[in-house]
RNA sequence: UGGGGCGUGGCCAAGCGGUAAGGCGCGGGACUUUGGAUCCCGUAUUCGAAGGUUCGAAUCCUUCCGCCCCAGCCA
């Protein structure tokens, strides 16, 4: 389903932008194109260019599958060539349908499609086949041996392993016992399906892999038709030359396993056989991609779901308002190699305020509302003024917003005691209020405890929608809404979840769980929101004039709308502030 | 100390023997009815280190150093 942007209420509509464009950026050539475009021009695989994208369904997807996907599908669609989205549904114990429809979900909202959709578990039956043909051929033997004393065969990094007893059992006997397990005649771990490689292998991947495990588990898929599962190793390969994958792309720390992803493939498959390259992948400060830390936090409810929107999750981003395009181009600009990376968050949110500077309509939001009273304005009266929607797209036309004497202001935009370059509102000082009217300051009201409670100004209607008839220039222009008119709305303010730059780092005892950013989130109640802004439904996204990107959160009901920050604004106030004593 | 990878500015990243692209970030300025956006300008005499080859090296050779991955019947 395509995304719509809100139409707002008062004025002509927005742009209704959200429609799926063209999916690929200008993507550079990296290595792996380059070796895709080499392939080609060699006329490999008949000219054919097959990808695919191979989640396991256990987990919601993050960035750094966006990453993956990006390089996946973008690489086919921009050479011509398709990309299939294939489940690795192997290990039924960690697996469900929860996550094939999150994760279908997901690469779709992202702007991709796929070509077909599979699953490995559809593949069960020819794998089983092709494991007999093994057995045949004495390339692959059961052992029955437990899983310890497996590993104890398997030597270690520098010593190489044994053989085991059973390696040499006969292909007949294979057979017999291979078939039995699929029969269920074994409990679970009496015997394994190996690959006869070579023991003494200086690469343990190669030292007899197991291929398959008997696994007594309920398949999300294919129920108890199977009591026998395949392995990662042998599975992924095997998938990818039934489907035609020409290029199977994936992460550096498969490099080891590639020797044994061609051994599958030259034992198994004639004609074409497809190709592992393997890129580095993302990593992103203050945050962690890695779905089993995600899955801590979201068990230990540490965050409130996969779609918390402070989770580098796709649906996180998603709730948080990024876009779509924020999204891939961002995975377009942090380029690819075989570094081990850590890409700037800053990265990432420039590419999001650079989307929605673009596209977002703007509005007025108060979030911490301070009450102003202009006294010289005519009692009761209330105008419309004309409010520009967006000054990045003249198109977008303007908007009457209600001004009246009784308005709020942001308590930020106003200090007793202005510091240095401090340009907003202050005792006597004359700001602007956004196409509205120039303001003079003339009195604070405090409370009991001298806190500003109230200003009282006085407006010079001769400045009606902003501009001085004499000249005269204001260094600050504040944001602003009617009392009367505004509408309350809960604005809900995110942080880094983490509080340092690498929350995994491995440091004393310390996990990442303790590095968490406690102050993450923040909840205003207490905001005051244009009356434009009050038909707003997901996912419309505004820019709040001032302070930053905001998307409606699916929390919101009818007249109690609440939005989420997706990032503020480059504040360079705030960093002069800083900078100061 | 076995094997597989990787080292270019704060973070990414081009470069593939001819004298260090670009982006983010950062600093400065112009402009501005968002202290936003936009636009300028600046930000590696040097490519992990040391030797060597060459008229010439980030690119070729040698040695060294550092970091990551692998001993699941996970993916």
């Amino acid at each position: 389903m395509a995304e719509r942007w809100l139409l707002i209420q008062l004025g002509p509509a927005m742009p209704n932008s959200d429609e799926p464009k063209a999916v690929s950026p200008q993507v550079p050539v990296d290595f792996i194109r380059a070796i895709i475009d080499e392939d080609l021009a060699a006329g490999k695989n008949h000219g054919r260019l097959k990808t695919r994208f191979p989640p396991e369904p256990n987990g919601y997807l993050h960035i750094g599958h966006a990453k993956a996907i990006c390089l996946d599908f973008g690489v086919a669609a921009e050479r011509g060539g398709t990309c299939n989205l294939r489940f690795d549904d192997t290990n039924p114990t960690k697996e469900d349908v929860e996550y094939v429809d999150a994760i279908e979900e997901d690469v779709r909202w992202l702007g991709f499609k796929w070509d077909g959709l599979f699953f490995a578990s559809d593949y069960f039956e020819r794998l089983f086949e092709f494991a007999v043909d093994l057995i045949k051929r004495g390339k692959a033997y059961v052992d029955s041996l437990t899983a310890d004393e497996i590993r104890h065969h398997r030597g270690t990094l520098t010593e190489p392993g044994r053989d085991s007893p059973y390696r040499n059992r006969s292909a007949e006997e294979n057979l017999d016992l291979f078939t039995r397990m699929r029969a269920g005649d074994f409990e679970d771990g009496a015997h394994v399906l190996r690959a006869k490689i070579d023991m003494a292998s200086p690469n343990l991947n190669m030292r007899d892999p197991t291929l398959y495990r008997i696994r007594r588990a309920t398949h999300h898929r294919t129920g108890d038709a199977w009591c026998i599962y395949p392995m990662y190793d042998y599975a992924h390969p095997l998938s990818d030359a039934i489907e035609g994958i020409t290029h199977s792309l994936c992460t550096l720390e498969f490099e080891d396993h590639r020797p044994l992803y061609d051994w599958c493939v030259e034992n198994l498959i004639e004609g074409d056989r497809p190709r592992q390259i393997e890129f580095a992948r993302l990593n992103l400060t203050y945050t962690v991609v890695s779905k089993r830390k995600l899955l801590q936090l979201v068990q230990q409810r540490l965050v409130s779901g996969w779609d918390d929107p402070r989770m580098p999750t796709i649906c996180g981003l998603r709730r948080r308002g990024y876009t779509p395009e924020s999204i891939r181009d961002f995975c377009a600009r942090i380029g690819l190699a075989k570094k081990e990376n850590v890409i700037d968050m800053a990265q990432l949110e420039h590419c999001v305020r650079e989307d929605l500077n673009r596209r977002a309509p703007r509005v007025m939001t108060v979030l911490r509302p301070l009450k102003v009273v202009i006294t010289n304005y005519p009692e009761g009266q209330v105008e419309e003024v004309d409010v520009i929607n967006n000054p990045e797209d003249p198109s977008a036309g303007t908007r009457k917003v209600p001004f009246s004497g009784v308005l709020y202001i942001e308590q930020d935009d106003f200090r007793e005691d202005p510091p240095k370059k401090f340009f907003r509102l202050s005792p006597g000082r004359e700001v602007r209020l956004r196409c509205a009217y120039f303001v003079t300051c003339t009195e604070m009201i405090k409370d009991a405890y001298g806190a500003v409670v109230e200003l009282r100004c006085v407006y010079d209607p001769e400045t009606r929608g902003g501009d001085s008839p004499d000249g005269r220039r204001v260094k600050a222009t504040l944001h602003w809404v009617s009392a009367a008119h505004a509408i309350p709305v809960e604005v809900r303010l995110y942080d880094r979840l983490f509080s340092v730059e690498d929350p995994e780092r491995a440091d004393q005892g310390q996990t990442f769980l303790d590095r968490l950013n406690p102050d993450s989130f923040e909840v205003l109640r207490d905001c005051r929101a244009e009356p434009s802004l009050a038909g707003a439904t997901v996912p419309a996204r505004f820019q709040f004039e001032r302070l930053g990107y905001f998307c409606v959160d699916s929390d919101s009901k009818p007249g109690a709308l609440v939005f989420n920050r997706t990032v503020s604004l480059r504040d360079t106030w705030a960093r002069i502030e800083q900078r100061q004593p």
